[in-house]
DNA sequence: AGCGACGTCACCCTCGCGGGTGACCCGGAT
DNA sequence: ATCCGGGTCACCCGCGAGGGTGACGTCGCT
């Protein structure tokens, strides 16, 4: 039985980067990569990877995004994301949406090694500088509906980010401009945010918009 | 005579790939690594290294501003610098602030190791897929004063994209309300936006602020 | 049937934002 | 000496943004 690597990311050099890293690792056998999380959803019926490795900034279907669905699709499927240091929130985000662990982009070739040889033995991974951000891990995976941002919210957010004012917002999506209000007002209760250049802020960071 | 290329990016695993390769280019005889632009600032004057590949997004000192800084000290320094797909504001800007060139993230190995090859033959690159982003180069170059972000504008901006009313942006800079909503307006009719929540998108787009 | 989340719309009210304009000071370039 | 870019501050004005509240419909879950 061989033991199969999956490496996503959009950037061929990390991709490259990450590739001669991962086959190095005692006891994998093959490293495949892909560019995007399509094609990870559309690959991995077919060549069931022990372990996948994955951007969460990518364009087109976040790593969020694609892990969410490739959990919620193969149970089993294991996921570690990678992330800049300095997207906390991403972390946090990504553990509920199933990963079963992260990895920060600068580790050591050594750290992430050993990673890859934890995560292939069934090992969840929490690394320790970031682990206080896991704490509220349970909360997140519990966490009542009313703390995600809904489509309609998320449309609204997008306009909002791509300056287009409440009632413009309202024309593009065929509702009234009270309508956006509402959802604006929703969505800033659930940011935690005063106005619409808090909530812009705030969407870029954490990757809700681009 | 040796040749030494230096490169910097703020991810240990970008950094390995990179090298990776880039060692592997005939004439190239030795690569070090750097994890930021200060490193790069810091280390330039000692170690001369003929050819620099520079990541845009890095914590701290930006990929641009290192680059202004490192070429206004040492007009002969020749920097690449690395971007990911969709940032063509923040290629034409590098350019504008000295890189000799630029590479696309997901260049394969083998363009990659030609553009180093060319650039250590002191030939500017540019990307096909970008050449046009270029365009407006000079225009750039010679552009007035007027469309170039103040030092106070961005500050500004920056009170701005972390969520501040023109009050609080005020309070911090110690400057009236009135002082703020004056750089408001004017960086606004800079960046061609008509308010806040549209500066601070074009500014994360632009790499303006993190 | 009931509940809660979501979506839609409306009304009110307050306040900060953004635009226009004018003014003064300073420093560097011509 | 003059001009111009930058910085600072002030006034007025209109409008959109944001908050509060209430309402009604549709789901899906229990």
């Amino acid at each position: 039985m061989t033991t199969t690597v999956l490496i996503c990311d959009d950037h061929r050099i990390v991709r490259e980067g990450l590739r001669q890293i991962v086959a190095g690792v005692p006891g994998v056998d093959r490293v495949e990569t892909a560019a995007s999380g399509e094609e990870v959803l559309a690959r991995f019926p077919h060549e069931r990877p022990d372990l996948i490795l994955m951007d969460v900034r990518m364009p087109g279907l976040g790593g969020l995004e694609a892990t969410r669905r490739l959990v919620s699709d193969n149970p089993d499927a294991k996921v570690i994301m990678l992330t800049a240091a300095d997207d906390r929130d991403q972390v946090a985000a990504a553990v509920s949406h199933g990963a079963r662990g992260y990895l920060l982009k600068d580790v050591s070739h050594e750290e992430l090694c050993a990673a890859v040889a934890h995560a292939l033995q069934g090992l969840d991974l929490v690394e320790p500088s970031l682990r206080r951000a896991l704490a509220g891990r349970e909360q997140l995976r519990t966490m009542p509906p009313g703390t995600q941002l809904t489509e309609r919210e998320l449309q609204v957010l997008t306009g909002m980010s791509q300056g287009k004012s409440n009632n413009q917002i309202g024309r593009d999506l065929y509702l009234s401009e009270d309508t956006v209000k509402t959802h604006a007002r929703r969505l800033f209760r659930k940011l935690g945010v005063n106005d619409r250049a808090q909530a812009v802020a705030l969407g870029f960071r954490r990757g809700l918009v681009t």
